[in-house]
This record gives structure tokens, sequence and C-alpha cells, in this order.
DNA sequence: AGACTATATTCCGCAAGAGGTATTTAGTTT
DNA sequence: AAACTAAATACCTCTTGCGGAATATAGTCT
């Protein structure tokens, strides 16, 4: 993958902060929703674009999709993912969504898009 | 700088080229034509695109517009231009654009934009 | 002042992307 | 099978950005 791809997934503060959230671990789309509490047609979208460049992969689970960052992401990825978890930890709304997925985490533990 | 920003100027090809070169060092706009061997206006054009969202920073000298990096870059852009710095390493465009610099570096320093 | 040089800006057409509404798909439950 | 659910896609409109041609600007040199 070229570097400017991955920059061209980053320059959107939605996909920002998909991707942020998944550093933390595997999500899906509902809980996207709660957290960016976006439309959900607007998160489909954006994992969309992400999934079709490889910058996440999707299992489904039942109902639910299952989104993750790759198990073995490219150096530039990874490299990338690192540097945005760095710097997201100084902008209140990476802060704020990262609060918000740890009062969600029990509904995480619940839901029927994880695994048992 | 949002975060985000950073990213919109980084997801250009040529804007990443260009950042990429001012790592290095100052420079005018004839070098990067040499270099990148694009069209002025294309590069005139991305330069000013940088400039009004403050990544770089310009100097005439004579009629020569010297383009450098910020003297103090925030933590996110220093973060990221040194992720890019690394990430470019690897990328053959990147390499071969350095070692035109390289081969252009006399020039660069007889030039009427180098400082005396 | 006039010619020249390096660079910036304006104007154009075009393509990509973002967001919304409505609809579809795929799976589950009863 | 029918109803339901989570998520994806299609279609639309609007905006942004890119690239190029032509022109403008600002400084230098004679």
């Amino acid at each position: 993958m070229e570097l400017v791809q991955i920059y061209e997934c980053l320059c959107d503060r939605t996909r920002l902060r998909l991707l942020h959230l998944l550093t933390q671990g595997p999500l899906c789309v509902c809980h996207f929703q709660s957290v960016l509490r976006e439309p959900q047609v607007k998160i489909s979208k954006h994992l969309a674009y992400l999934r079709t460049r490889g910058l996440v992969t999707v299992t489904r689970r039942g109902n639910w999709m299952v989104y993750s960052l790759p198990e073995k992401p490219s150096r530039e990825l990874a490299a990338n993912l690192a540097c945005l978890q760095d710097c997201a930890a100084e902008e209140p709304a990476f802060r704020q969504d990262l609060a918000r997925l740890k009062k969600l985490a029990p509904a995480v533990e619940e839901c029927g898009c994880a695994p048992k």
C-alpha cells in the first residue's frame, strides 16, 4: 500500500475517530454509533472506505459486523496508527471518544457481536 | 491546529514529496521544480496550500521564495513529519527525490535563494 | 523606464468525496 | 414464511480539490 493512500484514509475526521477507537480493539458498527453519535449510514460508509483500502478488516457475527485493524499491518500503517494514537491523546474530541468507549465496555461484552 | 488538518495536507502525493524534501532543510521553488519535475504552477499551488494551513513558512530572497518547515512545529506536526520521514525511506519515489536533491546540493548553494 | 526572472494567482473543467434519504441485503427470531 | 434487526448500498446534491493555460505580481538588472 502506498503511503499517500494511508493519508487519504486519515484525512477525514470521522475516519480518524473510527481508526482511533479500533486501536483499542475490535468493535461493531453499533458501538461506533453510540460512541461517535453519528448516523449509521455515515459510519458504515466510512468503514467501507477504510475496508476497500485495506485499513480495516471485517467479520460477520450474526447480525453484527465486527471491524478490526489488520492482524499484520504494514510498517507504514503501524507507524501512522501509533502516531495517531499519540496525537489523539491531546485532542479533547478523541479523548472523549475513548471515555465513552470505556463506559460502553460492559455493553460491548454483552452485545451479540462479542466473541463468546 | 487540528490533527485532521495535518492529514488533509498529507493526503496528496505532491505535497508529501514537498514536505519530505523540506525535512532536509529550506528550499526554493526552483529546486522543488528540478527535483519533482513537475510544472511550476502545480508546485506553487501546493506550497500555497501548505502555507495557508501553517505547515510551511516562506521568506522572500530576491526573486526567490524560500520555503521552510516552521521553526517550532506543533507536537502533532513534528510527530507526523518524523513518521513521514521514516516511512518515506521505504518508498522508491521518495528516495529518488532525496537522491536528486543531493545531486542538486551544489546548485542549491549557488542559487540566489541561498543565504550568503 | 524597460526587459527579464521567479513565483503567485485567476479562471476553467473535471473528478472525488462527504452527507442525507431511501432502499436493499443478510441474518435471526417466532 | 413473516417480522424483525444490523448493516450496506444506491442515488442524489453539494463542496472541495486537482491540474492546466493564461495572466499577474514583485523583484532584479541594464
